[in-house]
DNA sequence: CTTTCGACTTTGAACGTTCAAGACCGTGGA
DNA sequence: TCCACGGTCTTGAACGTTCAAAGTCGAAAG
């Protein structure tokens, strides 16, 4: 193994100081082109890299992101954040930045890793998924002046931070759309308790597409938690309905298949966030832009890292739907 | 925010010098009973957390370990990452490390990328997974003295470095002794195509457990590539065999899931990696100890950075069989 | 000719930690 | 009495980088 190539040797080499080697790096503009050339002929040579932990001890930046890895909860939905994680880690590794992950119980666990992360690593910064009505972790992080972008916007107070999120009423519009083109009338939608900004948001996008096309939402929906068993359940419900719904938008894969189950394949049925389970059984499901909307959470984070202080940034994606048997 | 606390601000809260702080953290024993206290009390006072960039600086050492995170191949099989990514980080933060993740197109790309990750965050270890035949990989990290553990075991020289498995056989052979327990005589076996470590060990726990049971697997098995249309065009294939199978155990869900299409209900299906589909449609499948992995990899690799240079250390897990309505 | 200026470069110190070496002190053996 | 020794604690230097300040040089201005 050769010695450690320092910024020492790549001065030498190159017959200039450090601190002209250091420049080259990071303010190229303060030294003259020929020197220029000279000092980067012999990083190149000696293969110099520099040394993040020194730098980070003088500038306090560890060009380290964190993100918190959840035990998958539901089987069905876990390989969203996978997919996401390896968006995350793809955009930032572009942009210089590395990310870390940790683990966390709660909330209040959650906090206490933000603090040892921050004193121990130095992080430059969080990506928080999940968020929910009156984060905690939102307001800590931004007392602390630490940047952090969350993937889910804050359904309370919209501007508070920068997020970037999924037009989940634009999904099941979407869904709800395709579902009155292929001729249905009565369309059912089974999807969670109310209380949740992303559920309530996506029994808004079926129930404004129906009003918009004058028909009747009214006694068509159901919700529950999520679960196969609970999709079948309320499928059961509606299905014994008078005037039963010949087609369900769903706000998740496990409560879509539960409703596929019931229903027996006489009904339609549309899913929510294309899980490998709804690939696997030709389950019409609206898809997320995961990978972009990863690809934007680095953007904004990394933007405000440098320094681009004022206010906040919000980002909407919109879904696709991706089509297949069940409607 | 206040004022950073450092060692020497310790040092002089608790009246002693940096060093002694220092060695109450890293050595404990050389320091007299009663200082050490008065140390321990100061840093909880002063909410003293060490600054792991400038150990670094000092000792080589980074607490970091890193991770490929791939981009999902297969959607059906992908959630396996994500389970073992979890268990890694929980068990790493428990021994005072962290998991930095990383991306990388082929293997020469990542060997790149160990270039980079090792120079500029000096980071500790890594954990390799999917490893095949004469992986690049091993060799490379090996050569330089990296310490690094493989989960898969390395098919050509089992005890070149140390790794954490899981007996593939064993699970197959689990699967062949439930279906002859239920009464199944012709047991068909679809996997993949000869040559890969992992696919010819979940054959052989097949074949074995057939002849154990003097049971003739002649001509009962198919290999294909990994996929649910594959799967299904194997079932068909042996379905139409004069003495056709009753069962069938399959390498992975996807071919299960083909195979149970494809048999319409008619046949007995087992498959492997107990993924989110397998869980939804009720199929039987082998499921793998991914945390328990996640923490044995964790283990030896710490073990090996902790100066343990002496030899390598194998581990090798039993799968289990869970049992659903497919079988 | 001297001064001023700007472009470029160098020097010393500092970030927070640990290593290596040495200082201090009380005990016990010669 | 003297010295060696082990236990305990302290001091100076070093890890590799960047900040802040100062130095050098040639050209333009007075």
């Amino acid at each position: 193994m050769a010695e450690k190539v320092t910024i020492a040797t790549v001065a030498a080499h190159a017959q200039v100081s450090r601190q002209t080697v250091s420049n080259v790096l990071n303010s190229p503009h303060l030294v003259r082109e020929e020197t220029r050339r000279r000092v980067e002929e012999a990083i190149a040579a000696l293969g110099y890299r520099i040394n993040l932990a020194a730098r980070q001890m003088r500038t306090g930046r560890s060009q380290l992101l964190a993100v918190r890895i959840e035990p998958t909860r539901d089987g069905i939905n876990g390989s969203v954040l996978d997919r996401f994680l390896h968006g995350l880690t793809f955009a930032a590794a572009a942009a210089g930045y590395r990310v870390m992950l940790y683990t966390a119980d709660d909330d209040g666990d959650e906090i206490k890793t933000f603090d040892n992360l921050l004193a121990s690593y130095d992080l430059d910064g969080f990506v928080l998924t999940g968020t929910d009505h009156g984060d905690v972790r939102t307001f800590w992080l931004a007392e602390r002046g630490v940047q952090f972008v969350t993937f889910g916007r804050p359904w309370d107070a919209p501007e508070r931070h920068s997020w970037v999120d999924v037009d989940n009423a634009d999904g099941t519009a979407q869904a709800t759309r395709r579902l009155i083109e292929t001729g249905h009338r009565r369309i059912g939608f089974i999807g969670w308790p109310a209380g949740s900004g992303v559920g309530d948001d996506r029994r808004d996008g079926w129930q404004r597409t129906m009003k918009a096309h004058e028909l009747d939402p009214a006694g068509l929906d159901r919700g529950a938690p999520d679960g196969i068993a609970q999709g079948a359940e309320c499928a059961r419900e509606l299905l014994t309905m008078p005037d039963a719904p010949t087609a369900f938008v769903c706000a998740s894969d496990s409560l879509a298949l539960g409703a596929l189950q019931a229903a027996g394949g006489r009904t339609a049925v549309i899913g929510f966030d294309d899980t490998p389970v709804a690939q696997a059984i030709g389950l019409t499901s609206v898809s997320q832009p995961l990978p972009d909307a990863a690809a934007r959470c680095i953007d904004l984070l990394i933007n405000h890292l440098d320094g681009n202080p004022v206010g906040t940034t919000q980002v909407l994606l919109k879904p696709s739907l991706v089509i297949r048997t069940s409607a």
